[in-house]
Order: structure tokens, then C-alpha cells, then sequence
DNA sequence: AATTAATACATAGACAGGCGATGCATAATA
DNA sequence: TATTATGCATCGCCTGTCTATGTATTAATT
């Protein structure tokens, strides 16, 4: 089931960085993880997270290399910097708080 | 400590009808106790919630009576309507799946 | 007595991320 | 051969939040 909120706002940028720091992916592999990990709660789109990832490439957390898959299409593979690793925890560490705070007030 | 974050936003109506789901309140108040509650990470201020309590109220999930406090001072009192109890529920639900669900993304 | 802070409402404009739509190109499938 | 899936990209809209500002009254401070 579809989550159709905006509290997707702010989300994109840690799970991102999360996923990189086990792995180098491509975009369109992080949408098809994604999607499929929460089994379609969330509904990744190409306009949602290629701006982001381009981003966070913009700050210097992510970085890009081309590669070619062996079905010959050309893949744009990131990976974390050790700035975005930081970022990583401390995004991951502000959504840790952020959840915890609301769950305060909507379960008091 | 602050949360400066874009992950406020769509938690601001959910934490609005759950408060008003227990007593009437009059914005002003609303935005103490949240900042209260939350020991000031959520530092709401009137341009955050003004605007949502006339959402909320055009929506017709909440309802509005001014009321003369002993200070002298007018206060406008909302409470929740029978679609706005529905609608908290609906909301305290979708943050619960919401928020799982980035959980299972970031701390697997 | 006069100034400042707190209370209590309100709105206007800027900001920015998510989303839908669209585009291009190639490979795989029906 | 036509359609779907893969894989990249961007433009413009939408909308909730935030900063700033405004008004008015009461309480507190100087």
C-alpha cells in the first residue's frame, strides 16, 4: 500500500547515503531497492531521485563513476565520500530523534 | 536541541488533531505544549501553525469558537470534529507505516 | 511612569524538495 | 514489429514550512 504523505520530505537524503555506505549503486538500482524493500510504500520515481542524487553529489557526500553493464548500457555507479559517511550518521542519527520526538506526541 | 529539518513537514496536522482529540485548545497554547513536550526540538512558531489550523478548519476536521479568557485576552478555541477523529486515526496510522518503514530502510 | 516582554491572533512572501510528465536511447520481450 | 523494461535526465507545478512583519492587549520590569 502507497504511502501519499508528505512526510517523504527529508527521507530520500539518509536513505540514499545508507544504502551507498553498504554498497556502490546506480540510480535506477536504488529506485528498484527501494521500492521493492518496502514493498511499494514508498514509490520511487526517477524525479525524485535523480535531483537528489545529483545533490548530494553537490555537496560532496556522494561521488560518480560510469560503467558499463554487460547488457551495454551505461551505468552511473556512486559511492560515499568519507564527508557523506558522517553526513550518513548524522542523518540517520536526526531521523533517529526527529521519529522518536513525534512518536512522543502522537503515542503519549 | 533543535531539529532543523524538511522532515517536519505532514507531521504538523497528526500531532494538531491528536492534541485537539483530548481537549480544545487555542493555537497559541498549542504551539507551548508542543515546544514543551518536545524539550524545544520542535520549535514551532505562529507562521507554522496558524496557517495549518486554517487548513485543518476549512477541511472541516476541526472547528473554531472564540472564547474571553480571565486575562481579558480573546482566545480561539478549536476542537476536533467527528471527520477530523477519523482523519487523526488515519494520520496516526500513516505515520506508523510511514515511519516503520524508512526504520526498515535505515537501521537494517 | 515608561519601556519591554509576553500573550494571542493573523498573513504575505520566500524557499525547497517531491512528484508528474516528458524526453532520449538501447535491450529484451511478446 | 510493437511493447515493455532499463537507464539516464530535466522542467514546472504544488504545497507545507519558515522568516518576517503586523496589530492589540496585558503583565512585568526598569
Amino acid at each position: 500500500m502507497a504511502i501519499n504523505s508528505d512526510m517523504m520530505r527529508g527521507v530520500a537524503e539518509p536513505i540514499i547515503l545508507k544504502l551507498l555506505n553498504y554498497k556502490k549503486m546506480y540510480g535506477y538500482e536504488i529506485i528498484k531497492v527501494v521500492n521493492e524493500k518496502t514493498d511499494n510504500a514508498f514509490q520511487w520515481k526517477e524525479g525524485t531521485l535523480y535531483p537528489c542524487l545529483h545533490r548530494l553529489e553537490a555537496s560532496g557526500l556522494i561521488e560518480s563513476e560510469w560503467q558499463t553493464a554487460e547488457s551495454g548500457k551505461p551505468r552511473k555507479y556512486y559511492t560515499l565520500t568519507k564527508k557523506g559517511m558522517a553526513e550518513m550518521a548524522a542523518k540517520v542519527e536526526e531521523w533517529s530523534h526527529f521519529s522518536k520526538t513525534v512518536n512522543v506526541l502522537l503515542f503519549a
